[in-house]
DNA sequence: GATTGTTTCAAACACGCGTTTGATGCGATC
DNA sequence: GATCGCATCAAACGCGTGTTTGAAACAATC
């Protein structure tokens, strides 16, 4: 079942010389591409044009190979993706903005080849030894940054569970456009994908949802005025008790 | 790296007689374990109590019996967990409620073995020629009936393409907690993961999230906070059959 | 009881996999 | 120039895989 190997040998063959780095970004694709499993030692030889031996020479094992790539796409696509910095004062509106679009780039960003992310996703969605890793190093300052900037939209009205709560939800809508985006594919016509899908443009959207979901923003949809006592259509049957 | 089956020999043989349905069953929980490379054919008939070459009567190859398996977790979730159904009048705050509710049990609940949510993840996450089968039968029609749900909430005012996007960051929220549950199970800790994601509530928060960001209930931020007390009675019991 | 067609089985097959090996090339050091 | 250590290579080694095979067990029909 096997065809050709996922990269493109003409374009991908790296300029540097180290044979270790060669492997590593060539493993990054096919791991990448095909999973731990299905990517063999030999295609991933053959796209970094070394020999079968050499992976076992650098890495001893292909299990060992495979956890170096994550972390190497993962530091990889840090570099290529600064998490945002903030000047002190800077509305925290603002900062969930950036912080939002930061995030969808890093996991859309048409810029950059997207075998890192799909790479780290793999290991979000099916967890191996790499993942635990990964969490605590990458992903946990970022959700605690999120947490951050949450608590102070929400004007320390929400406590810490709750909190979290929001920045899933805000995580989540992010998520779905990188880990099921060939399902959103179909869902969506492609003028409506071309034209509102761009990062930037979702960035947009998932921020003034979370805002008006916070009252730090106005509502989506009809007239919401601020205050107790009005129901805009309503039934006054939110939540709680079904 | 093979270790012992994913299912457990004692407990799953099915009690049905027909050695087809028994390998379709086994082989859903392989693939759903360990992706179509790495399940292997004997590890399948060995749980499903037949020999190796009954796949291959029965199904002529080992892809053929994968295709069948996902189409067959497919209906028997369809049949475990029938979407909701609702009497006109019903407000459309309570629909979304359910829907979400429905959404959320049928991806997480305990109830029934996830073997064929697995399965099925594995498909949108990583489409092979049984996805798009999977989304026209399946995912748009559901989608679609989230979408109109919201066009009532909305009262009208928003546009097709922006339903859309509500929609999606609806079904994000949800999502994550499946396909990255267990990253989500390092980032909280262990007594909230207890208390508070359970399917109900996962489905009460994520409703008045999305309630307050429509402007059709109130702001999780606000003034309209509950008190401490909260709790009531959000317990599992309504939404569609278990 | 013989015949026919279907289902089950242990055993084998051919192949591709990760890994190992031992020889070879090559630059640095003495 | 001889020696050493590192890097590279073609070739092979086990092993597990999906698949095939040919015979045995079984049920139904004549």
């Amino acid at each position: 079942m096997a065809t050709a190997p996922a990269s493109h040998p003409t374009t991908d063959r790296p300029t540097g010389d180290d044979p270790r780095d060669r492997i590593l970004a060539a493993a990054g694709r096919e791991f990448a591409e095909r999973g731990f499993e299905a990517a063999t030692v030999r295609d991933i030889c053959l796209a970094a044009g070394v020999n079968v031996a050499a992976v076992n020479y650098y890495f001893g094992e292909k299990r060992r190979l495979y956890i170096e790539s994550v972390k190497h796409a993962h530091r990889e696509r840090e570099r290529q993706v600064p998490e945002p910095r903030w000047e002190p004062g800077t509305p925290p509106e603002r900062k969930l903005r950036d912080f939002v679009g930061n995030l969808l780039e890093r996991m859309l960003g048409f810029g950059q080849p997207d075998w890192q992310v799909r790479l780290m996703l793999r290991e979000l969605l099916h967890p191996t030894e790499a993942c635990r890793e990964l969490v605590e190093d990458y992903i946990r300052p970022h959700f605690d940054g999120l947490v951050s900037i949450l608590r102070e939209l929400s004007a320390d009205s929400l406590d810490a569970p709750r909190l979290r709560r929001v920045a899933l939800s805000v995580v989540g809508q992010c998520f779905l456009y990188r880990a099921a985006g060939d399902v959103v594919g179909m869902l969506v016509p492609a003028s409506e994908r071309e034209s509102h899908h761009a990062p930037a443009r979702l960035a947009d959207h998932v921020t003034s949802f979370t805002l008006a979901a916070l009252g730090a923003g106005p509502p989506l949809g009809g007239a919401w005025s601020r205050g107790p006592g009005e129901g805009a259509g309503s039934d006054g049957s939110e939540d709680g008790a079904p």
